[in-house]
Order: structure tokens, then sequence, then C-alpha cells
RNA sequence: AGGACUAUAGCUCAGUUGGUUAGAGCGCUACCUUGACAUGGUAGAGGUCCCCAGUUCGAAUCUGGGUAGUCCUACCA
């Protein structure tokens, strides 16, 4: 009431159309005020008419400004009231015109006895004429807790419109990017609306404003005092008093990619030449909340600032890449208030339950929240968190980061991945065994020394160039090896680190762990291998692995880090430490594509029998006899080379090829390709089960070749696909009607027997 | 209110420009103390790709509408 400088009306509103342009007389003050026209007035709204307060209300100011109304402030900085009102004009400066008398008895009262008090007023001079409920939300302040009260103040703006231009622009044309891309339209949407941007605060912690005031007010503007002196020609007589403001943190850490170059001492030679090399930088890393408050600003300060040799703006970094959030197990946000933060170091070190309550609890200002989340800790994590280590950690980080989107914690993941470290630990010692030793080994983690490594011990690994042979495993998983190399390194060229995560476990735990390794035993432990032989598996075991721990390094730097310590000299490499090694690139000289041709089948085989054993409930330990039918070449080939392995992997006594006419036991098959694989099981078979499961067999594919055919029989599709898709579904169609006819062959030989 | 994003297995998530028998890890079931590892091994079950319509020979994928959820911005005399 006290602050008010018009009544607004809609200018669509018939009731009061006569009124505008009239005066009213605002009681209480006396103060004589105008009657607008403003669309801001809701006619659905009480009466229809508003009172405008512009020094006092973000709407009511607009309203002003959009009026050229009078502002009047009438509350100090403790909010209370002023003893007189400050007039000012809708450009800021003094009015001189309208008073901004306050009557005596309101002078200095606080701001909600002078709410009451004023009510009180109007309804001892009969002009209140209902008090009406009105729900509305009123901004807190987080600090003190209580009601904020928009007011005016003098403050230093930066025109943020003409700034944001050349950095629109940059990011249009590419100089910029967002990864991933999406986040652009969040910076557009941003920049195309944005305000100026007030940067000075009431703070005592910041870049103080370069601003300082004569005795008069006047101000003057410049790097430093002296420099305001030189300037503006001021002597010593003149008093000069610096602005107590500090700019926006905002402001301050814009500057950072050029400040922290030594900028703006560019001067110096050594400043010049940072700024040469390290400017613009590459990649900034950075969650989608602080595109606008940080990344925006630093890229119009930036452009602003620094420009290349022929004046053009520099953008600070080419690459924006936007993480998503880590949120709790619910998917909430994590706050101190829930209590439900999750602090690394704990998922790495591990805390007890006690600890954890401690931090979450300890430094609460409700008692009350803090019995709620001691609560939900004890419910969440009764024994605490275990330990997981640093680098099952980052590397669960890095398999969650897909891009564009929150996090939900997972602890269950963590916990994978430290199994995963667990797997690589015990690799590597199976390669270490295997080549040096039981005792040294095993003497070595007694003593918790590195082992030792002889020139044995390199020799055996053909370090020195020794001649070796290698198996068809050894050549297998050394193109493999390419090929997750390849792999690895592309996804980080893509900043997917969560598929170059997924690439790393994949190849880590299934095929140098869970193939390579066994399939280096049959190897290893004959003793009728050559030297050579063995020389090239343990060369493979090793060079493999060193080449893995440099691939992983940047996710899992630790582990990675100890075992290549122990291995590369095995592995004829050299050097103080992994993080100079260099990253490992893909050879296509070490492809080879008839390796893993030959190595599918062999997995295809071992898997047909190690199925057929869990569909029978045959304990692994029993070995079996198998039976190759109706194979080509290849198979045939395939099956000779590989006995030792398939004897070894699928626990196997006797091969045995089945040519055409000989008569056929009784057996469980599956099929690998055209050929059939057979497990002869006289006195064991249940007919009629064998027969329900073939049957279930052939219905899955009846329905699959159904599916096909009918495409197939589509004229749309057979006239407008391409040529390619359309070989794919006939060669699809053609396989399976032969697994079909061979299943039930295999039916009607069980049925007769 | 305006804008953005998300919806795929019980859970956490992949699925590149439309053509896969829709994948991974965890969890679940059965079996296994085989000389790296039970923080392990082998095999397996589990999906109306939120709903509706459209485009197309063909849709988890593209378009429109709806539902649910998350976030940002603004405002509510």
């Amino acid at each position: 009431m006290l602050g008010d400088t018009c009544v607004a009306v809609n200018p669509e509103d018939s009731r009061y159309k006569h009124l505008v342009g009239k005066d009213v007389m605002l009681p209480l003050v006396g103060r004589r005020i105008p009657i607008i026209a403003d669309e801001y007035a809701d006619m659905e709204k009480g009466t229809g008419c508003v009172k405008i307060t512009p020094a006092h209300d973000f709407n009511d100011y607009e309203v002003g400004k959009r009026n050229e109304l009078p502002m009047i402030n009438v509350l100090t900085f403790n909010a209370d009231i002023r003893e007189e009102g400050q007039t000012f004009n809708f450009d800021g400066t003094l009015n001189e015109e309208m008073s901004g008398f306050i009557p005596e008895k309101y002078r200095g009262m606080e701001r909600f006895a002078a709410r009451k008090e004023i009510v009180a007023d109007f309804d001892a001079a009969g002009l209140l004429v209902e008090i009406v409920e009105n729900d509305m939300v009123i901004p807190y302040g987080d600090r003190g807790g209580v009601v904020i009260e928009p007011m005016l103040t003098d403050q230093w703006y930066v025109d943020a419109k003409t700034m944001a231009k050349p950095a629109i622009s940059a990011v249009e044309n590419g100089d910029i990017e967002f990864v991933p891309k999406s986040y652009e339209n969040m910076y557009f949407s941003w920049m195309n609306n944005i305000q100026d941007w007030c940067i000075s605060r009431q703070l005592w912690w910041g870049h103080r404003i370069p601003a300082w005031y004569d005795d008069q007010g006047k101000v003057y503007v410049a790097q430093n005092e002296a420099a305001v002196r030189e300037k503006y020609k001021l002597d010593a007589s003149v008093n000069l008093s610096q602005d107590n403001d500090v700019l926006d943190t905002w402001f301050s850490s814009a500057l950072w990619t050029f400040a922290t170059q030594g900028w703006p001492n560019l001067d110096d030679p050594e400043v010049a030449k940072r700024l040469a090399d390290f400017h613009p930088s590459d990649v900034l890393v950075t969650g989608f909340d602080i595109i606008f408050f940080w990344v925006a600003r630093m890229i119009m300060m930036t452009m602003h600032f620094c420009k290349d040799g022929n004046g053009k703006p520099q953008v600070p970094f080419k690459t924006v890449y936007v993480t998503g959030l880590i949120r709790d197990e619910t998917g909430a946000k994590m706050s101190k208030s829930k209590g439900n933060v999750l602090d690394p170091i704990d998922m790495i070190d591990g805390i007890d339950i006690d600890g954890l309550l401690e931090k979450r609890t300890g430094s609460m200002m409700q008692p009350k929240d803090a019995e709620k989340i001691s609560k939900r800790t004890k419910k969440e994590f009764p024994e605490g968190i275990s330990a997981h280590g640093t680098d099952a950690l980052r590397f669960t980080l890095a398999a969650l980061a897909s891009t564009g989107r929150d996090i939900s914690w997972d602890m269950k993941r963590l916990e994978g991945y430290r199994n995963f470290c667990n797997k690589i630990w015990n690799a590597s010692r199976y390669v270490m065994l295997s080549v040096a030793g039981d005792d040294v080994v095993e003497a070595a983690a007694e003593n918790g020394t590195k082992i030792v490594i002889t020139d044995a011990m390199k020799a055996a690994c053909g370090a020195g160039g020794e001649e070796a042979v290698l198996s068809l495993a050894d050549r297998w998983i050394i193109s493999r090896l390419q090929f997750v190399e390849a792999e690895v390194t592309r996804h980080f060229d893509n900043y997917r680190f969560d598929l170059a995560a997924q690439a790393l476990y994949e190849f880590i735990w299934n095929e140098y762990c869970g193939w390579y390794l066994e399939l280096s035993k049959p190897v290893l432990w004959d003793e009728n291998s050559s030297v050579e032989a063995k020389r090239g598996t343990l060369g493979t075991l090793v060079r493999v692995l060193e080449a893995t721990m440099r691939l992983a390094h940047p996710i899992m730097p630790f582990i990675t880090e100890e075992i290549w310590q122990q291995v590369k000299v095995l592995a004829g490499k050299d050097g103080e430490t992994i993080m100079l090694a260099p990253y490992p690139e893909a050879q296509d000289a070490f492809r080879d594509a008839d390796a893993e041709a030959d190595i599918k089948w062999l997995q295809d085989v071992i898997t047909a029998v190690r199925n057929i054993r869990g569909e029978k409930n045959i304990p692994p330990s029993k070995p079996l006899d198998l039976l190759f039918k109706n194979g080509g070449d290849d198979d045939f080939r395939r099956a000779e080379e590989n006995q030792t392995f398939l004897k070894k992997l699928a626990q196997l006594d006797n091969l045995t090829w089945m040519n055409e006419g000989d008569e056929e036991p009784m057996s469980v098959t599956q099929l690998v390709g055209d050929m059939e694989v057979l497990i002869p099981m006289a006195g064991f078979i249940d007919k009629d089960k064998e027969v329900e499961r073939l049957i279930k067999s052939v219905e899955k594919l009846d329905k699959e070749i159904e599916r096909v055919n009918n495409k197939l029989g589509n004229p749309g599709f057979t006239d407008k696909a391409p040529p390619a898709v359309i070989d794919k579904e006939k060669e699809k169609a053609a396989g399976f009607a032969r697994d079909i006819t061979k299943l039930k062959d295999q039916i009607e030989k069980i049925k007769a027997l």
C-alpha cells in the first residue's frame, strides 16, 4: 500500500473503461495515483482492479516499466518501513514529483507488523470490504528461512543479448559441439531468450567489482585504482572507494579456460605461449544442470575476451560432454536433507553402519529428519557398505554412463564390477602360475613381493623372439584382441564409455578368461606338447594380457598398472609405468578369419555337448562318447584338428565320425550348422521326454519359418526390399527347413527304437 | 502455463542410418569342491519393446495423438 503508484484495470473491462486516465487517492498516505489499463489485470479475479507496487513485486515492476510509472522503495535492508519512500522514475532516475511520504506511525516499523496495522487502519476508516483467503507461493530464503521481499537496489549488469550472438553461432556452425547433440536445443532455447545478466553479489567472497566512487558518488571503472586515476586524471586529492560488491561466481568461473593460463597478463611471453598452446581447450565434461550457469557463460565471456591472430573470437573448448546426474536407487536426486547421499570414498573403502549413520545424520539441523534418515539407512545398508575398490567404482561409472540420461545408482552393478576386477586378478594369477610355477607365485604372494622374472621365464614366453608355434586358440585370441582394440577405441572416440566398458568386459571375461584360458590348458598341461607349442601359448597368454591391461587402463587404472608391472617384461615390453605406455592399436595383420571360424565351430560343438549334459543332468565329471554325422569337409577337418581341445573342454572319451549307413545307437542330438552331434545314451534316455524336447524345438522353428515364408511370399517385400535383405531371408528359410528335417528324422528314429 | 527428456526382462540399462530368432549385468531355477577364480563354472527360464492410430513391403526404431514419470523456466493480486 505504501509503495503503490497506480491501479490497473484490464483494457477490455467494460466496467472500468471510463475510469482509465483518471486518478484515485491512495488512502492512508494521501497519494494521488493514476488508473491505467494493462492486460496484467485479470477481470476474473476479485474486483478486476489491482494496485501496482513496482518497487516490491516482479510483476508490478513489469507493469510499471510498460506504463512508465514511478517506483517507490518503502523498505530498508532489514525489510522495515523507511522514514520516507525513495521515489524513482521507471528508468531508474530520481523522481522529483511523486511524493514518497510515509505516515509517521508506520515509520521504522517491522514489515509484518506494519501490514497488520495498515489492515486495521483500513478497517477503522471503513475502507475494508472483506478479507478473502488466497493460496499463493511465496519465496523463502534458503539460509534464513524468511520471506523474500523484492526491492530496488543498484546492481551491475552485463548486456547478455549482445554477447549471446557470437556464442549462438559458435554452436550453430559446429565450432563447439555438444555430446549428446540434443543438449544443443537446451543451449539455444536459453541463449535465444537470454536476459540481462546481473553480475553483482552482496557477499564477502569473490572478485571485487572493479568500480570506484568519489565522494560525490560518481563512478569510475578500470582494472585497479591506479588505472582509474590515470584514466580519469584524478589526483590524490580525490577520495576513491571501491564498490563493496563482488562478481557473481559464474562470472568469475566463466573466465576459467583463459584465466588459468595467466590472462590478462598478455605481455608476459610465458602467458602468451601458454594461451597459444592450450587455448582453446578440447573437452569440457559437465552435468546438464549447469549448461546455463557455466557453459553458456564460458562461451560468451571467452569469445568476448579471447581473439586469435585474425581477431576472430576464440571458443573456450570444442566439445561439451554432458553427463547425467547420479540418482539414488529409487531415482531420487541425492541430497543431504534426504539423507540418500552416497560418498564415493565409502564405496571404495567401505564403511560400517555406525560410521555411515554418523556421516548422514551427524550434521542434521532437524532431529526428526535424522531419525527418518537413520531408519532408512539401516534398512538399506544393514551391514554398512563393503569395500569395492577404486577401479570397480570407476568402471561402474563408465559402464553406466550412457549418453543423455541420468543414472539410477545400482549397488549391484558395483558389486558385479568388483567381481570383474577379481576375475582379472585371478586370470593374471593363472598366467603367472603358468609362467613361473606354483612355488614361486605362492612364495611371492606370501611375502607380498613381486615375482622376480628370470631369463628362463622370459625364454619360456618367447620374450626374446625365440621360436614358437601358435595354436589355433592362440591365433584366435590374438585376432579377437584386434577386434576389441578397435571397438574400445571407436567407443572412446564417440564418448561412449558405457560401450567401451562393455566391450572390455565381454572380451576379458568371456573370451580371454572363459574360453582362451581353458583352451591354453590342453597345450600347457600336455607332456607331449613341444617346447615351441608351449612357448606359443605362454607367449600369447602374456602378450594378450599385457595389451589388455593397457586397453583397460583408462577405466581401471590401479589393477592394470599392478598386473602390467608384473607381465611387461614377459611380453617383451619395458617402461616405467603403464600410464606412459602407448595405447594399443588394432593391426589387421593379426586378424585371422579362419581361426575365428574354426573356434566358433569348436565353441558350438562344446556348447552342444554341455547343453546335452544340462538337459539330461549328466554331471561334468562323467566322460562321454561323441558321434559326428552329416558334416562337410570343414567339419571333418575341424574335428580332426581339435580333438585335444574337444576332449578336454567337453570331457569326452571317444570321437567317432559316422559314415553313410552306419548303425546309429540311441542318442541325444544337437545341431551344429549342417552337422549333427550325437551323444549315445543307451539305457539312460527317456524316449518320451526326448521326443517331447525335439518336438518343442521343431515347433519353435516352425513359427520362425512361417514368419519368414510369409515375408517371402509377399510380393510387396520381394519387389521393394533390397536384394541383400531378400537373400538373407531366403537363407534363413533354407536353414530352418534343414534343421527341421533333421530334427524330424531324429524324432522318427527315437520313436522307432 | 511453456519447454525438454524418458518409457525395452523382476531390477539397472544397451539396441548406431527402419530388415536381429530383441541383447548385457544383476536377480531367479537346476547341476558342479575339474590343479586362476564359489567375488567361481555349466546349462536354463524370463519380454504385448507404455497405449492407440498412421507412414512403409517391413516399425522397439519414423510421424501424430494419448497415458505415466523426471527435469528446466516462468508465474499464481
